[in-house]
DNA sequence: GATGAATGAGATTTCATTCAT
DNA sequence: CATGAATGAAATCTCATTCAT
């Protein structure tokens, strides 16, 4: 709110440095990130914006176009990057189990020196009828068929070859919105370590799969199947 | 988008009956939801509102009040409205697990039966510095923590009583996070059963769960846990 | 610029009055005829023709449009009333030449009473690249084609038929042009009668014309024939 | 429309060489008058013009000035031209006649060769309230009164002295009139010749002026007069 | 001399909200 | 009670213009 610009010398805001123009691009990009998590797409304002950013929005539009634009670049540039955070540190040489444990490990990693990114990317991702709503998606979608493909890999390491078709994707799904509301709940609890969540997350996953893939899974009882007709089959 | 204008249409609307209160906060409501829901909080309109409950703005605002209050509106009444579909299917009489399962399937078949009240509860989560966060927050702690008790319940009736304090809540922020990405998935996969749904999250609820109140959670093994450092540490 | 809204109750511009829409329509249409008429279409602001009309923008949004559309009713609005004037004086089962003379007489009545429609009809007509150039481009056609239509009818009332096809179109746009630079002139001359302006532009129509159809064409002679080279064999 | 964004292109444009200014004023001037042709003066941008220029704009500011002044300079050159290019054809010791069929030629020429110039000129002129509007109107009405005087001249030597006073300058505009009303016509006719566009122009002009001077004008018969009243009479 | 970087000011458009019939 | 008519305020985006390197 308040002008925070170094140099208030004296009078008036004092016309910004010149920077060349990937220094104000990043500027740029941070500020609007910041503002999108805290705001959401419609609450969030290009003059707060430019004013996060400490430079005017002309500027905004010439470097990154529009709103839309400048929030698909948020989109793609912290994609990009929790997309990195993550394979930096998953060894495909690696056992399945292992690069699991590692990938949950480099998320909650990411999600901790990044909450604004994290929340960009998770908090915004039904806005239905936007034009971005299709890269948001999309993301999300290619990050859930990469950990599908990961279950369906420990399938096979494990001798189980009679793994449904079309289970893993489900699977992954749960998963992945675990670790989202896992993430969330992080939120409220500062205190707990990347690695207390990392090994809920694991131990929720990974024991529950591995029931999965031996063939254990659970079943309703003839009694439990009973309980409940489908909702539909009366609202109609 | 689509064209606003009033149209200066020579058979007018003929003045609505009159209707007794109850009646058109219920027109409202519902017309509400379903714009919240579509477009989301911000982008959707009061004229679009009006619009579609075909009541007129001023009653809007004379029955429900300005936007916001009218969006709490909508999420208090949807809110109980899923809480009391599960509530309806349970017993509490029955042991935890077929507690779990029963209420399970009540939320699929909600979510089935209502999705728009399940994207207004689900997609606006996040918009934080909104007035109403806290309501939205406040209903998803509120099932979380039932989540939690339940499960605590369950490890006790196992006889697992070292089944750590404070290790519930997170695991139940998870199942519900799982539970609403299975929901989500559903929404592009609607050929799917309500049951077959609601036997996925079990499965992946249960049978994780199930390993971890008898002891066997997962742990990394030494070449494992050395692998990562906490980030921070770094970055700092 | 100043307030001129009648009853400035001592403080505050005082709401407008509730006026039918019909009514208002008629109002915004004047005053966005007058503005654009002054200003041409991209100096014209929304807020001087609301200020102008004594109403509020979003009441000119909600009738008409933006201001595009606006302008293109502007365009209808005038050119309808233009033809009407004209029509309301032709009598068609009169010979071609008191046609043409009514018509003229009609044409110039109406500039007469209506500077601003004349303008805004007549100088916007080339701002090209506006999506509503063809509005206008079209309008000007029509009336081109109506005019040569009546000429070509004076060639054969006057027993000519040898009168070369395709001579009638670029001799009709050719007295369009005329006429349209009188009533300009007219602009600078307010003195002149509309009579005096009529017989003006009749009498270079038509004795140019009377020649013309009874072919009495004047021909360049063959020294005026050699003087000029075709400028672009030179420049290319 | 077009995406006007600086590009971070790696390879850039290379500062322009050191031109003599006049060599750049030519440059800028020609950018302008192509993009104010296009585009007419209040949608032409700045930054269009030193695209097309090929220069910055600082360059544009320094050497012509603000947007106003080029505009004007714009006016100023391609007025110039024109009339350079006509009197360059027309010779004063020839016969009224000849000399109006030079100049005739002259124009299309131009136009043809100019179509940019000429709608500078022409499509530019009713922007009344610009303070540029006095340069372009002056343009105009010296052209007319250049043509009135040449009118004049082909009566004294028909030895028609009697052709009233102030009925040349009205003429001298329809003519101009109808001579812009056929290069635009041509514009949709490119196929047709410099030449043929000059006789129909010639034509109608001549044959008309020729029976005015000769006092065979035109004039309402009595049953022809009657028809109409002065609209204003009614209307006020 | 030449330009990329920068901005104040203003344009159009929409929206939540309220008055007056 | 019910609504068409009305608006203040704000959002997005563009443009002419100027520093500072």
């Amino acid at each position: 709110m308040t002008d925070n610009r170094a140099e208030s010398n004296g009078d008036r805001p004092a016309r910004a440095k010149r920077l060349p123009r990937a220094v104000r691009e990043r500027q740029i990009l941070d500020a609007a990130v910041a503002v999108f998590s805290q705001r959401g797409y419609h609450a969030a304002s290009m003059d707060e914006i430019s004013e996060v950013a400490g430079i005017s929005k002309p500027m905004i539009y010439a470097y990154l176009g529009a709103k839309e634009e400048l929030f698909a670049a948020c989109i793609q540039r912290e994609a990009t990057r929790l997309v990195e955070a993550i394979a930096g540190v998953v060894d495909e040489s690696l056992p399945p189990r292992e690069q699991l444990w590692r990938g949950i490990q480099g998320f909650f990693a990411f999600v901790a020196d990044n909450r604004d990114s994290w929340r960009v990317l998770h908090r915004q991702a039904g806005t239905q009828g936007e034009p971005f709503a299709a890269e948001l998606t999309a993301g999300r979608k290619r990050a859930i068929s990469v950990i599908g493909l990961l279950l369906e890999h420990a399938a096979q390491a494990q001798g189980v070859g009679s793994f449904a078709e079309g289970q893993t994707e489900p699977l992954a799904a749960g998963l992945v919105g675990a670790g989202e509301s896992l993430a969330d709940w992080w939120l409220d609890h500062p205190e707990e370590t990347p690695k207390a969540m990392s090994g809920r997350l694991m131990n929720l996953v990974w024991m529950g799969f591995g029931n999965l893939v031996q063939g254990t899974g659970w079943r309703p009882s003839q009694a439990e199947d009973a309980g409940l007709q489908r909702s539909d089959e009366v609202s109609a």
